[in-house]
DNA sequence: ATACATTAAATGTAAATACATTATATTTGC
DNA sequence: GCAAATATAATGTATTTACATTTAATGTAT
């Protein structure tokens, strides 16, 4: 073993501590950024993420089950999530037809606005990135973030989400 | 306005937005992650980030005041996590003499034991993390991040937690 | 067909969280 | 020194969340 072979381990594990913590903060620090930008709208994080997902499928509905697949906060209750966006008039709830079980979502034109209005606001926080990364920069951090999640997902699949018809409804 | 002016401007809009979602998107996976490796552990996020806090300034003691400003989800309740801390006998609470509107909060033996074996834990996902990125990528990406942020933080500040001895208690 | 397993969504519940308010102590201006 | 402003922590409260359980519908095997 070695001096060499040491050190560069020590390297190492640093390197990936230090980007773990480091991913921790900045995830908190994005997470209550977005909170607060959502705030104004009167939508949580979560049914943000909801109401997107409708909208890259829209118009066809998208099923509870689905929503749940996506969110990726697979824990949280998209049940109850729609209820709140429910509430809100931003999304309607009709059965499945083909399967009693399941529960179609829509996006409202309401929904779709609000929506609108939060891109416009998002504008803003990208004018602060623009600021502090080039357009290069972005690039390779979204581009390791993509590795590191050990997944790459395309523009489309993370935004827009999904236009592929499996839909049975 | 050129066609090449125009062009680059959507490319970088859609760059620093794209990197808006997919940032959201990894702070949901992480902090996931992050969730479910402290949970047999028994303590939450939160409460993992004001346990490392206090570690980085054992054994001098900190003010409740003083983990609220370091935790940047200021407005989660530090009063109430130090609660449940100290219900687990992680943390000690004392009186500060010099200011008695103020709270001391010290790590007890329990709480660095507890702080070990995470790290032990932590060093698993950092050998995944280890395959998916070289340590060059990780030192890239935790230099954007910095950036984003608006920030350099060295690990020291972001790991171990000042050392700076402005302790009036 | 009937029992058993599986799937979908909703509900129950305890805990955590965001945020406002309160209680107490200290500092500041006069 | 005293009143007002500020600082510190704790508490109150509604909402959100994680997670388990329940209800109902569908699929599957015998």
């Amino acid at each position: 073993m070695s001096i060499e072979s040491d050190i560069r381990q020590t390297a190492f594990s640093s390197s990936y501590h230090r980007l773990l913590v480091n991913i921790l903060y900045s995830s908190n620090w994005l997470g209550n950024s977005q909170m607060q930008l959502l705030k104004p709208f009167g939508i949580t994080l979560q049914q943000f993420n909801v109401l997107r997902i409708l909208r890259g499928r829209f118009p066809d509905p998208v099923k509870v089950n689905e929503i749940t697949e996506r969110m990726l906060d697979k824990m949280s209750n998209a049940s109850r999530l729609v209820d709140k966006l429910l509430l809100k008039k931003l999304v309607e709830r009709t059965e499945c037809p083909s399967d009693r079980r399941a529960v179609n979502v829509i996006i409202t034109k309401k929904g779709l606005d609000l929506l609108t209005k939060i891109d416009a606001a998002q504008l803003q926080f990208e004018g602060i990135m623009e600021q502090r990364l080039t357009t290069d920069e972005a690039d390779t951090l979204s581009h390791l973030l993509d590795q590191l999640r050990g997944s790459v997902l395309t523009p489309t699949e993370l935004e827009l989400v999904q236009t592929e018809v499996e839909s049975a409804c």
